[in-house]
DNA sequence: CGGCCGCATGTAATCGATTACATGAAACTT
DNA sequence: AAGTTTCATGTAATCGATTACATGCGGCCG
C-alpha cells in the first residue's frame, strides 16, 4: 500500500453552515412555518400567493426539509432496508437493481444489510430494524429475524412491513415473491428424459436452504413424472459456488459408472462443473450433458453455452420492492407473487 | 404472474405500540433523562449505582434509542452513501461488500445509490446527501455530485467528507483509494510483447471513462517500452460488457490481418471474446493470446482459464470505507491509497 | 341582520434524544 | 473554618419539522 501524503480530518469538522430551516423560508416569505409546510405537502390549503411567495423563498435558499426531524415527527423513514446472505453474489446483485428502481420511483431509499453467514450481523440488523431506522424491509435470506437463533426478544418488536424474496419462509404472514422452483427443477428434469437420459445427477445447493429442497423436490418429481427411479447416489452436494461445481465435476470424472446428464442447481456450477469435465477430456455435451438454473449473464457464453432455467431476476426484485410499497402506504398487498420461469434451451444439453 | 390471494395492509397501520422512550427509562430508575443519556454515551460520567439501575431498565424494557430524535439533535445519521454507476455488474459487488463490512464494524450502514446511467438519479442522491442523510459518501463513478452537469446549485452544498475509489476524481480534494490502472495496463502489455507479440490489440472501456483513459495510457506505455510502434487500428471499442467482448471477437474474426494476441481491458470482455473466437474456429492461445482485466470468479474457469490483472476488490473497498470514517471521525485520513495488483498468469495468453 | 360555516392562517405542542447550565453535596486546600 | 474544586445529578433549551387547535375573516342562509 502506497501512502503519498496526508490530509487533516477538516472535512468533518467544517464550519458548520448551518443549513436552511423551515424558519427561515417562513420569515422569507412572510408565512408561519406551518404555511411553509402546508404548501409542501397540500398545497391545496394554501391560497394560491402565499403558496408562490412561499415557492419563490424555497428556491432562493434552497431550502431542504430535515429528514431527521420529519422523520421523529411522522414516524416515516423512507428507507428500506435489504437483507440478504452475500452480496457478493451475481444471483442477487440484478435482483437488488430491480429493488433499488423501484424504491427509488417511490421515494425510497435502500440500506444493504450482508448477513455474510454471520448471526452477529444478523442481530444487527434486527435491532437496526426495530429501532425504526427503516420502514419496512425485504428478504433475501428465508427467514425472518432472529428466527434462526433465540433473537426473538428483538424480533417480536418488529411490526414494520416485511416481505419474503426468492426464499419463501414457511409460516409467516407476509408477502412472498418467487419462481416456483420446484416445478422449474420439475420442468428441466423432464426436459432431459425427454432426450432420453436415464441416469441423471443432481448437484444441489446447501442442504438447509429452502430453495434447495424445493428444487429437490422438482427433480424428484421430474424423475417420477418420466417414469425413472431415484437413486441416492444420483446427488452431488454443492453449495451454488463455482467451486462447489469444479468439485462435483472431479467427482464424476472420478465415477466409473457416469451420469449421461447432469442437473446443476446454479449455473456458477454448471459452469466450474463443465470446465472440470472439459480438463478431464470429457466433452460436453458429447459426452456428457449439464444443465444450470439461474441464466446468469455468463451462461450464453460458456462453452458449450448453457441450457438453463431463466429466473426473472429483476422483475423479482421489482415485484418485491412494489409489494412492500402497496404494505407501506397501507393498501393491500399480493400475499404471493409467483414469476415465471423459463427453460433457455442452448447447447449444453444434448440427445443422448 | 399468479397472484394467489390478498392480504390488506394492516401491517403498516398496526396498532402503534409506542416504543419505549428514554423518559420511561428515565422514570423506572428513578433518574432524570440526562442520566440516562450519560450512562448510556459517558458511563465514566455516572455513579455505579445509577448506571446499574439504569441498565437494568433497559434491560426490563428492552429500550432502543430513537435514531431520528439523535440524529436531529447530534447531527449524525451513521450512514454512509455509496454511488455507483451500475449495481448488477459483478465487478462492483465485491468491492461493495468490502464496504459493507468495514462500515459494519464501525457501526455505520450502507446506503445504495445506483446511478444507472441516469443525470436524474445522480441529481437525486445530491440533494439527498445535500439533505444531511447520510454522514459522508463514496464516489465510484469518477466525478463528484453535478460536476457532469449543472448540478452546481446543489453540490455546492454538500460539505460532507467524500472519498473517491476506483475511479479518480481529477482536482477533488478528498482521498482517492484505486489501483495504478496505467502501470497495470503497462505490465500486461509488456507482459505480451516479452513472449513474442508484436501485433497486440487492445478493448478499450468506454472513452469517456478515467480508468479507460489511464489504462490505454498504460497499453501505450507498455507498447513503447517495449519497442513497439502503437497504431491506432489495434485499438477496439468496448465497454467492460460481455457483449462488447463478443462484439469485438466477431470485429478480430473478420479481420484480415489479425493480432496475435488481445488485451481485454474487463474480464467480462475477455470471456465474451474468447467465446467468438472459439465459435468462429479460432484456439486460444495457440491461435492467438487473450488477456483480460480484473480477476472475476469466472476467470479461473473460462475456457482456456484467463491470464488477468487482479484488483484486491475486497481490500479496495475496505480501504475506501476506512479512510471515510477516519474522516468522518475526525482523523487524518490518507490522501491517496494505490493498492498493489497481480498480473496473474494462466493459460489464454502462450508464447507467440 | 345575526348566526353559522368554511377557509386561510397562525400559535404552540409535539416527536425523543442530547447537552449547556444550574445545583448541591462532598472532598480538598490553605 | 472559609473558600475552592470536583463530582453526580437534575432542569430545561435545543435540534427542525408536523399538526392539533385557535383565530379571524368573508360568504351564505334564513
Amino acid at each position: 500500500m502506497d501512502d503519498i501524503g496526508h490530509k487533516d480530518g477538516s472535512g468533518s469538522e467544517a464550519i458548520s453552515v448551518r443549513a436552511t430551516r423551515i424558519q427561515d423560508v417562513a420569515k422569507l416569505a412572510d408565512v408561519s412555518t406551518a404555511t411553509v409546510s402546508r404548501a409542501l405537502a397540500t398545497p391545496e390549503r394554501v391560497s394560491p400567493e402565499a403558496r408562490a411567495r412561499v415557492l419563490e423563498a424555497i428556491a432562493k435558499t434552497g431550502y431542504v426539509p430535515n429528514p431527521a426531524a420529519r422523520t421523529l415527527r411522522s414516524q416515516k423513514t423512507y428507507m428500506v432496508l435489504v437483507v440478504l446472505p452475500d452480496l457478493a453474489n451475481t444471483f442477487f446483485s440484478k435482483i437488488l437493481r430491480g429493488i433499488e428502481e423501484t424504491l427509488f420511483e417511490a421515494g425510497y431509499g435502500m440500506i444493504i444489510g450482508d448477513l455474510d453467514g454471520s448471526p452477529e450481523k444478523e442481530a444487527h440488523f434486527a435491532a437496526f430494524t426495530a429501532a425504526g431506522r427503516v420502514d419496512g424491509a425485504i428478504l433475501l435470506n428465508g427467514h425472518l429475524f432472529g428466527q434462526s437463533r433465540g433473537g426473538e426478544g428483538i424480533s417480536a418488536r418488529i411490526t414494520i412491513p416485511l416481505v419474503a424474496l426468492c426464499e419463501s419462509i414457511p409460516g409467516a404472514d407476509i408477502p412472498q415473491i418467487e419462481i416456483d422452483n420446484r416445478a422449474a427443477a420439475s420442468r428441466m428434469t423432464q426436459h432431459l428424459a425427454s432426450l432420453g437420459h436415464r441416469s441423471i445427477a443432481y448437484v444441489s445447493g446447501p442442504a438447509s436452504n429452502i430453495l434447495e429442497r424445493e428444487r429437490f423436490q422438482g427433480f424428484k418429481d421430474g424423475l417420477a413424472a418420466s417414469g425413472l427411479p431415484f437413486e441416492p447416489v444420483q446427488v452431488i452436494p454443492g453449495d451454488y459456488t463455482i467451486e462447489a461445481g469444479v468439485r462435483a465435476g472431479r467427482d464424476i470424472v472420478a465415477r466409473r459408472d457416469r451420469p449421461t446428464a447432469v442437473f446443476c442447481t446454479s449455473d456458477e456450477m454448471a459452469i466450474g462443473l463443465m470446465r472440470t469435465l472439459f480438463s478431464a477430456g470429457l466433452r460436453v455435451p458429447d459426452d456428457i450433458s449439464v444443465a444450470g438454473f439461474d441464466d446468469i449473464d455468463f451462461a450464453v457464453v460458456a462453452e458449450p453455452s448453457l441450457t438453463t432455467i431463466r429466473q426473472p431476476r429483476r422483475e423479482l426484485g421489482q415485484a418485491a420492492a412494489s409489494a412492500l410499497i402497496d404494505l407501506l402506504q397501507g393498501r393491500p398487498s399480493p400475499k404471493r407473487i409467483r414469476l415465471e420461469t423459463e427453460l433457455v434451451i442452448r447447447d449444453s444439453v444434448a440427445p443422448l
